[in-house]
DNA sequence: TTAATACTTGACCATATGGTCAGTTATGGC
DNA sequence: GCCATAACTGACCATATGGTCAAGTATTAA
């Protein structure tokens, strides 16, 4: 095999240069990206935004392509930081409210990178399949099981799990993916952290309640969410 | 004002040549449109979809630009045509069951419209952002006091409309946005209608059910979606 | 039949694209 | 101070881009 060039060796090392210009290219190509498309991303653009000649990009990226795929690597890595397990010991509130918080999280803190999965995704995921039909799968599969035994348990009602979890997903990557309508149609100039917390209460409530779930101490009994105000 | 060239006036007429060829360039940019965004297709590309010259296409559309617009002003008035009227009369879970079902079918017969809307919504909606917050926005305000005389009626719970709006956008657009998604973590070819249905009837329970919807009849008594199968 | 109009399309143009490379300058360990 | 290596970058290349145009062919109304 060839010597590993340590141009491209990847992970934390290369000297503090090299980090603060990977840094300002990786932001700027993600905004690009996730505006444009894969495709319609240019090099030279990125270059720009990032304050540095074009030739500069490609000389630590090597070419447009890896760069994009670092990109969807750094946010699935962010990704899978945020999957943390679950058991059906678990209280299925709690839980679905800690998921639906951490991803409206998610959209809050990378707007830019949902924006670039999203955008993979509507053209087909031509770099993420795999990742989609494997991994990611995998996850949704053992989740779905918790799900299941918990509507087996009466914690809540027999709904497919599969849908909830892409019900969550979406209403929750709406407020990155579709920022400009959702700033549009409100009128505002951003959403407040207040905004988003509203709306993380009222995405868990309808949730919680919509699918019926229950506190697991008194088996089967009282429902949740149901503060009148 | 100069005399209206027969090219571009628009509208039904024009021969059926004319008629057939557009309808085929039509579909075709959508289709490229959706899957690499404005800037990410070709005209080129198009062009090949359609079985036509790249000339071709641009004698009947003029410009690149102006296909795209043609195409967002088709999806618009598919939209519009969709918007039936509502008032505080009618029966909530009807209305809302009515308009998740209708939104689940838009994403079902034109995905690629859709994905094409969605695209130009990720990119910061450069050519809809006055719709967003013109048209668009008071047809939102005008639902949105509705369900809010729904809630001081008593026939629902007092959750904002316009998050709830969006709810049902997202959760149900994401099936032809996402649809690589769907596909790849179900591990279908396709979804069939029945999924359709099953799913339809699924955020149909969840939003109702999660919103304290009542039947109007009896002020404030029933609740909607109790079926405990 | 004829003339006007609609349609068709290959050649062409200026520009932008991703990527290469050679030559230069800066940096850091010794 | 030395020198290997990292960092930098303008010039360059083949190709693709959106768009124009002129010269054709098909269609149709009179």
């Amino acid at each position: 095999m060839a010597k590993a060039k340590t141009q491209h060796s990847g992970e934390q090392e290369g000297g503090a240069i090299r980090r603060r210009n990977e840094e300002a290219i990786l932001a700027a190509a993600e905004r690009v990206f996730a505006r444009h498309g894969y495709r319609g991303a240019s090099v030279q653009e990125i270059a720009e935004q990032a304050g540095l000649p074009k030739s500069n990009v490609l000389y630590y990226m090597g070419s447009k392509r890896k760069l994009y795929v670092r990109l969807l690597e750094r946010m699935m890595a962010r990704w899978n930081a945020m999957l943390d397990d679950i058991s059906a010991e678990d209280d299925p509130a709690e839980v679905l409210s800690a998921f639906i918080r951490s991803k409206m999280l998610m959209s809050r803190r990378h707007p830019e990178g949902s924006r670039l999965f999203a955008s993979e995704i509507l053209g087909g995921a031509p770099f993420l399949q795999e990742y989609l039909s494997g991994e990611l799968r995998d996850w949704v599969q053992s989740r779905a099981a918790v799900f299941r035994e918990w509507a087996e348990r009466g914690l809540m009602d027999p709904v497919d799990p599969v849908w909830l979890i892409f019900l969550i997903w979406s209403s929750t990557q709406h407020y990155a993916d579709f920022e400009a309508q959702v700033l549009g149609i409100t009128g505002r100039e951003t959403l407040s952290d207040e905004d988003l917390e509203r709306i993380t209460e009222f995405l868990t409530r309808v949730v919680i309640k919509g699918c019926g779930v229950r506190h697991p101490t008194k088996a089967g009994a009282t429902s949740v969410g149901h503060d009148p105000a």
